[in-house]
DNA sequence: ATAGTTTTTGAGAGCGCTCCCAAAAAGCGG
DNA sequence: CCGCTTTTTGGGAGCGCTCTCAAAAACTAT
């Protein structure tokens, strides 16, 4: 077995109390009798027992991940691996751990509830909800769970993390109204969703602002899937537009397709520009122009203000969003 | 607070044991008592202290994925992800929870294994570690920590899962072979990684099989990058295959496009074949032909071994190789 | 009904740690 | 060198649970 607080004393000649203050630094211990306790640390191969310390401290140093089943099937796309990425690298830093939990099948999401969040292993969680109606933000808020959620949410006690949705919408309609095209079509992402919602809104705000009309001819939604946007795509042909914005750069591809299969070209016939900055972007003909969101810092920030809730150093609700990037490539033909 | 055993024994009137013994099924407790006790939790809402159970259990039923640093540059590519799925759905299932452990940084890894390993939090680890070389293996050996690695290795005492790369490898170059390609190139992974050793050994295995010299002016050394994939085909083309097997999809598409701008066709020219079929393969013109691999299995078939070693089901060294599939698409111009 | 057997129950210890409190040691002024 | 304050140290309790063991209760057979 491994060696106890107790074993450690016996070896430095002092009581349990003492060793257990050296190793969380109290201030209180003479530095002869401190240096003495690390020596005896060391030789034995102390490390601090993290469950006994949790049982007391009623602190686990272990954050959890709650992604929801709906949005695990996007799970092949980088944006959760990237998240992860970062909320890892953040708890690293932090010396806290990260437990990843998918609420992947609907109908086991109490148990899941309960068991992950009831058993006491977790500090507090982030929620990766991509859906405004998932139930999940309200009841962590009930039981009083610390949490941040990554996406905007409209309950003003949330703590969340966005990207600039509506502000990268704008950029690449903006961008496109820049080029000269007046007839900009979208397809949007699903509308359950927030970033569905925001992608849409900076489109309609943009337009406003620039006095074209937003016409419902050229609104086509989507479901963030490729084959979606390709048949969004097809819808949207009728309308003539010289350009679309595409709410995703997955479902750009399809569009992309669509405008291929109507004997149509990108960008002379038709400008594309989408939402993601994937890789496949960069990797089809033609390259596409694209709005890149900061997605690792997304985690990195998520686990940072979830740390300072339970450290105390924040208290007042947290609104943070991170502005994005517009990738100037072929498809918008500005190249 | 929420309530304890204690809580609960008083509100049925009966002793903290039977409660304990109610909650884990113990047998010798009379059914009326049973149902009385089930009562009291459930009123009470109880949930067991799993924090408070581990500590004298010895084991938290969280299970570590570790991932070395120097994959996670990788991680945008689905191979993580859909490996944490699985991994995560088993884990699910089994009702045991997943930490995930990127070694991001090697100068702090001995901190980071210390600090991961060392704190009695994990009850055995899953170790996603593309590079033979890794020191992680032998130490988790060495240390007597249960685990399980996704990717073979060589020392047999070792539990592994991997899929079939020696056999993926020998399906495209056969496929290619079936076409009447007889100078097939091929651009390999990166040779301290298992997977590029055992592609580059299917592939050369193939042309012996069929007693087609292997030339080493056909074959060049990729890093899994589409910008290594680019250069070494630039580097091949001098040696005019008519047909190359690339040992990653990422690799493939620096390579069509080496390809493209060599002037030449794919597949007319050159017929190409990937592998893991990302779903860029299936977005590109021409689709990439490529060998698909269950890679959400993998990560459930180790997380079940690791339980299985756990739990006292599993003794003897598992080696478990997953079978992939070619997936025919027009790049290698079959179609 | 009684003694013996079996089943069911409760009390106690202890997992490894932190934290409080009181005792011991050290420092200090006269 | 003594009484004082301050610092340092050790012992005890307890976090919520499991598990052993012995006592109590419930049966069984005579």
């Amino acid at each position: 077995m491994s060696p106890t607080l107790e074993d450690v004393a016996r070896i430095a000649g002092v009581s349990r109390s003492t060793v257990s203050r050296v190793v969380n630094n109290h201030p209180s211990v003479r530095p002869e009798v401190r240096e003495r306790v690390w020596r005896a640390v060391r030789e034995s191969g102390y490390q601090p027992h993290a469950v006994a310390r949790s049982l007391v401290t009623n602190r686990t140093h272990i954050l959890g991940v709650l992604i929801p089943e709906m949005v695990t099937t996007l799970f092949t796309d980088p944006f959760f691996p990237l998240l992860l990425r970062g909320a890892t690298e953040a708890c690293n830093a932090h010396k806290y751990h990260l437990m990843l939990s998918l609420f992947n099948d609907p109908a086991s999401r109490d148990e899941m509830y309960a068991r992950v969040l009831g058993n006491g292993y977790l500090d507090g969680v982030v929620v990766a909800s991509a859906s405004s109606s998932d139930p999940l933000i309200p009841r962590l808020l009930h039981d009083g769970i610390p949490f941040v959620s990554v996406g905007r949410h409209p309950d003003h006690r949330v703590h969340y993390v966005d990207v600039d949705n509506v502000g990268g919408a704008r950029m690449a309609v903006e961008h496109l109204i820049r080029l000269g095209h007046r007839r900009i079509a979208t397809i949007t992402g699903r509308m359950d969703m927030t970033a569905g919602q925001s992608r849409l809104e900076g489109y309609r705000q943009t337009l406003e602002a620039h006095g074209i009309p937003v016409s419902p001819e050229l609104i086509a939604e989507g479901d963030f899937s490729e084959e979606g946007g390709r048949i969004a795509m097809e819808r949207l042909l009728p309308a003539r537009p010289t350009a679309v914005f595409v709410a995703s750069d997955m479902m750009a591809m399809g569009a992309m397709k669509a405008i291929r299969e109507a004997g149509l070209r990108v960008p002379d016939d038709i400008a594309v520009v989408g939402f993601d900055d994937l890789s496949v972007a960069s990797l089809v003909e033609p390259p596409l122009t694209t709005i890149r969101q900061p997605v690792g810092r997304l985690g990195v920030m998520a686990v940072e203000m979830l740390i300072g809730l339970l450290e105390g150093t924040i208290t007042s609700p947290q609104h943070v969003v991170l502005p994005v990037q517009l990738i100037l490539r072929a498809s918008c033909g500005s190249l």
